[in-house]
DNA sequence: TCTCTTTTTGGGATCGCTCCCATGAGTCTT
DNA sequence: AAGACTCATGGGAGCGATCCCAAAAAGAGA
């Protein structure tokens, strides 16, 4: 079933039906009517390939998220958060969405080639790229746009990508500690091979020094952005007598709340706890976390939006958005008596929609 | 940059290069070194519109979750991990994957076209699709191979699904409980739209018939899956004094537990309490949860091969494929004395890999 | 050395679209 | 009423692969 087959059956010609499936305006009302009539009853569907193959343009955009399983289901929902995000946009903006998901590693010869292979996408878009992956040699010799979701560890200036301030989030979150009163602030970083572990690892650090607090290492600790990871760094950290721990995510400020009950402390009076992103979770620990909220899906949606800028020639240089933060405060950091519970400000993004 | 201008560059037609790339035995060795060497120095890919055009394959399977935003996030990472499952073994299959999140409504005719375009993708694997979504009526129309994960409320035996035996998994989860010696056992039900909830809601009636215990049902409460809507059932029960409760899944079950403890009560000691689908938070609740594990990583490999199979013309009648559950036995039903905490069996899906 | 078979190679036809140009029909102008 | 102009339509060329068949080259057997 073909272009011609319909022409033949509406008593027009092939280009005529390619002109009516195209929404061409040089087409008389009357014939578009019985085109149209004819496709509905036969069922027709354009063959995407031979489309594709004289336009040059598939109408599809590649999502990759080189993210090992762990990270994929451990780290709030931020995954598949963003995927949301990406997914919405991309079909707001009439593209079809390929995903490969997990690792990709350099012996994977045969995928690198089909996520490098022009034809197949009209644009890519990266989430989370470790700074020494073997893709990242790769792109930069690749003839098709792609944005970075997560500010890229190397290469930044070229690249156009889609973030948060990680560093200054940080360092609200630890000025709002220091602001409380503490003084033996911990920080449990998150995986540090990521960009923006790194960034607030160092937005926690320079809000101490800017508020003359000494750095003692033994406070800061790795997590795998996990729950059980944040419950154990959370009992490394307790001998060492902080007052207030600012998390890395929810998830870890989660398994944390959990270890320093299990030690027999509370918090807020204990200690001060801070998380970062604001999912589900905050709302669902006693108390509710005081946290960095990041508009997750928003860096999906403005990801792809900038993507089909891109692919569209509509941007010369590499663009570098910053989305903004927030933070929220509830209970887990003590700042004001305790409002009722599930009446103060929810996530834009975890269940709305 | 085409096959010819491979092939003029390397001294050999077109056809050859065709026939090194497809790994064709009749090349010789000679020949083939030389062409490849080329394809690695141009930097070549074939043209994969071009290929499609003639192979009348395209290599893409399409996976469609016509879940929504609300849904996708709350029930226990389910979706996202059956997209682990589906990605993993799509990309072992060596296709690549098209995905659509998300509701889909009948008046997004777009969509709609796209979805039933037979020449877009190879075959489809529809995610909990509703029995009363519009795409149903499409999909029997439809001249492509497609599989659906979860069993379908309508046209069960002309589809093909993979799912598991939620009436059974329920019936064993509660006949638990009743053997424990629990006898007002409540059952907080998932969306009753969605056919797993249903079976489950089935399977819970029959344990308790077949136990020759009255069904009561202000012992019923339907929930939406997460968390809040977990807690506020358990409200809703409590004060018809039921000594037990199975849960629609882990997520709720936790959602249940905290209003238990708000209640003053203890479990297992006042309460038994069992979940479903085993992921990471049931270890993460005080006391860990009995549930009942159910593969759903496995679910979406299982579904993507059936497809590949389905595809490939192996497969005459339609097929149903029905994944084992096991019940796992942990502290939240009281049914044995404490093993040491992180001691016991974990899920096979959540954090492996 | 010549024939017969097998392996390797080349080129035409084809897939189903879009693009471009040519043509015909209808309308407006002078 | 003829030329100029617009709008609707038709058909050739071409996108870049694969497939098929024919031809050339290499190897085998007598």
């Amino acid at each position: 079933m073909d272009l011609e087959s319909i022409a033949r059956k509406a008593g027009v010609s092939r280009s005529t039906v390619s002109r009516v499936i195209n929404d061409s305006p040089n087409v008389s009302e009357q014939t578009r009517q019985r085109v149209l009539a004819i496709i509905e009853e036969e069922d027709f569907h354009p063959n995407a390939a031979a489309r594709a193959l004289v336009k040059r343009r598939t109408d599809i955009l590649g999502v990759v998220m080189p993210t090992s399983a762990n990270v994929f289901f451990s780290d709030n929902n931020y995954y598949p958060l963003i995927l949301a995000g990406l997914s919405d946009a991309i079909r707001q903006l009439d593209y079809a969405m390929l995903m490969w998901l997990g690792e990709v590693t350099h012996s994977d010869q045969h995928l690198m080639r089909r996520l490098s292979n022009p034809h197949l996408t009209d644009g890519l878009i990266f989430v989370s790229l470790p700074s020494d992956h073997p893709l990242y040699e790769k792109l930069s010799r690749l003839r098709q746009p792609f944005v970075m979701i997560d500010r890229p560890l190397t290469n930044v200036e070229n690249t156009n990508y889609v973030s948060v301030d990680n560093v200054r989030a940080a360092e609200i979150a630890t000025q709002h500690l220091i602001q409380l009163g503490r003084r033996r602030i911990a920080h449990i970083a998150g995986i540090l091979a990521i960009a923006d572990s790194c960034d607030r690892l160092v937005g926690y650090r320079n809000a101490l020094r800017a508020a003359g607090l000494p750095i003692d290492e033994r406070l800061i600790v790795e997590s795998d952005f996990n729950y059980q990871t944040g419950y154990r760094a959370m009992q490394q950290l307790l001998p060492h007598k902080p007052d207030a721990v600012f998390a890395s995510n929810d998830t870890v400020a989660a398994g944390a709340l959990q270890a320093i009950h299990e030690a027999g402390l509370r918090v807020p009076d204990d200690l001060s706890l801070v998380g970062f992103d604001d999912v589900d979770v905050a709302l669902q620990t006693d108390p509710p976390l005081t946290t960095i909220r990041q508009p997750i899906r928003a860096k999906g949606e403005t990801a792809a939006r900038l993507l089909v800028d891109l692919i569209n020639g509509k941007l010369s240089a590499p663009q570098h958005v910053i989305l903004p933060t927030e933070l929220i405060v509830r209970q887990s950091c003590g700042a004001h008596s305790p409002t009722p519970k599930g009446g103060d400000a929810r996530s834009a993004d975890d269940l709305s929609e």
